[in-house]
RNA sequence: GGAGAGGUGGCAGAGUGGUCGAAUGUACCUGACUCGAAAUCAGGCGUAGGUUCAAACCUACCGUGGGUUCGAAUCCCACCCUCUCCGCCA
């Protein structure tokens, strides 16, 4: 959520750089709204002022043992008059807040201007990827051939887009997150955290998936009245932590790491990626949050980046680091670097990993605040970034690490989380 | 699922219809005393919003949402959460 004194006062500024990421705001519209606003509310409180007069002055006659009914003839005729323009303020107010809660964020100034995917921008590129002397298959070939891959299962279970491993693969995929939660709590400083992966509206709010990306996510019926949402990512319960919270200044900043399930529904991606495990209803992520002091935001990005980096880089997989521009950022986002994981048989660099930086917009949503040198409550900012997706850093090592035989090469970092096994042997 | 208790400022804790945004304590800040500190004394100390150059003034907020009333922290209704006991259970 943007800061509505900013669009009050800056509103050309906003509307500007709004449409730098493709966003058309009607700021004819929301002039008007926002004159109704001053004029009804002000009206209302002058309402309020003279009501609340007026009953203390019935008071201190009671008091007196005067008689209390002029003064109550003369509050008559108010309670139609300002029972209306409250309602008619909270009306207006709530038409408001549903323009601010669909508004994206402003992009960071360092953020490049572009329409779509094709103007990222590429920041760095890390490792050459392997030059095969064979066909390389890609990773349901390989996952299949090695019969621990199986969609077919899977979609008997539940349907499309799930998948089902077993055996070793099963266990690499245990693996990857164990070792990426230790290498962020043991060397990145992180601390781990066991989330719910079911959330209330609030927290979907929070972090910006409410109340316009309903569509993307899965939700259960709690009860009559309430749903629930499942996680479509553990940045919404990391990051909902400090929902309502004034943390103090000095235990920032926090770093949070989840490994958890995400679930998304997918809706209006029917035609993409639909074989393998690269777009899953259901996958594992191992997530981390920072929630950081407003002048350190911009660092915990870079710091954020090169941590999930560094799992990359120890599993040895070739990887580039792309800067979204502003037409390809996520709604929440001010500043966005994809991780992108070289795949072979796709003969192509796909996203592994975003990493963003949210600066106050989802704080504000969420009311999360530390208290400043002078004391006052003030707003945190907040980084998250994927370190990583497991399912699709699986993929990267089915098609990186396969052998002409039909085995796979396990990375070395991750043999003594598979009992200090080379290789996942081809089926016979 | 059943029975009971409770949700008030950073914390503790009063307040059961009328200057209550809220006593008191504590924490914190400033000043005095002191060589300095502690103790003591005095003052200050919630959040959000509006009008405004500013000073100042005004409005809302006592778990959430409704209701009663000229007036609600206080009365009524619903819900949420916490705690205790019982039942069930990985």
């Amino acid at each position: 959520m943007l800061d509505i004194q900013l669009l009050r006062n800056d509103l050309d500024g906003v509307a500007k750089s709004l449409a730098s990421r493709g966003f058309i705001i009607d700021a004819a519209a929301f002039r008007a709204l926002e004159l109704e606003r001053k004029t009804v509310q002000t009206r209302t409180q002058e309402l309020q002022a003279k009501r609340n007069a007026i009953s203390k002055q019935i008071g201190q006659a009671k008091a007196k043992g005067e008689d209390v009914s002029p003064i109550m003839a003369e509050v008559a005729n108010l309670g139609e008059e300002l029972k209306a323009a409250e309602s008619g303020l909270e009306e207006i107010q709530g038409r408001m807040n549903e323009i601010l809660l669909i508004i994206p964020n402003l992009p960071h100034e360092t953020t490049p201007a572009g329409k779509s995917e094709a103007d990222n921008v590429e920041v760095r590129k890390v490792g050459t990827p392997r030059i095969f002397d064979f066909p390389a298959r890609d990773h349901v070939d390989v996952g299949e051939g090695l019969k621990q891959l199986d969609f077919g299962t899977a979609a008997k279970i539940s349907g499309a887009r799930f998948s089902l491993m077993r055996g070793q693969l099963a266990r690499l995929h245990r693996a990857l997150a164990q070792f990426m939660l230790d290498v962020h709590t043991q060397e990145h400083g992180y601390t781990e955290v066991y989330v719910p992966y079911l959330v209330n509206p609030d927290s979907m709010r929070g972090t910006g998936q409410l109340p316009k990306f309903e569509a993307d996510l899965f939700a259960v019926q709690k009860n009559e009245n309430e749903k629930l949402y499942l996680i479509p990512t553990a940045e919404v319960p990391l990051t909902n932590m400090v929902r309502d919270e004034i943390v103090a200044s000095e235990s920032l900043p926090l770093k949070f790491v989840a490994h958890t399930p995400c679930f998304r529904s997918e809706a209006g991606s029917y035609g993409r990626d639909t074989r393998g495990m690269i777009r899953q209803h259901q996958f594992d992520k191992v997530e981390l949050v920072q929630i950081v002091h407003p002048s350190k935001s911009c660092e915990a990005l870079e710091e954020l980046t090169a941590n999930a980096e560094t799992i990359l880089q120890k599993l040895e997989l070739p990887y580039r680091v792309m800067a979204l521009c502003t037409g390809d950022m996520g709604f929440s986002s001010a500043k966005t670097y994809d991780l992108e994981v070289w795949l072979p048989a796709q003969n192509a660099y796909r996203e592994i990993s975003s990493c963003s930086n949210f600066e106050a917009f989802q704080a504000r949503r969420m009311q999360a605040r530390y208290r400043n040198e002078k004391g006052k409550p003030e707003l945190v900012h907040t980084i998250n970034g994927s370190g990583l997706a497991v399912g699709r850093t699986l993929v990267a090592i089915l098609e990186n690490c396969q052998r002409a035989d039909g085995g796979v090469d396990i990375p070395a970092i991750l043999q003594p989380y598979m009992g200090g096994q080379k290789l996942i042997e081809p089926a016979h």
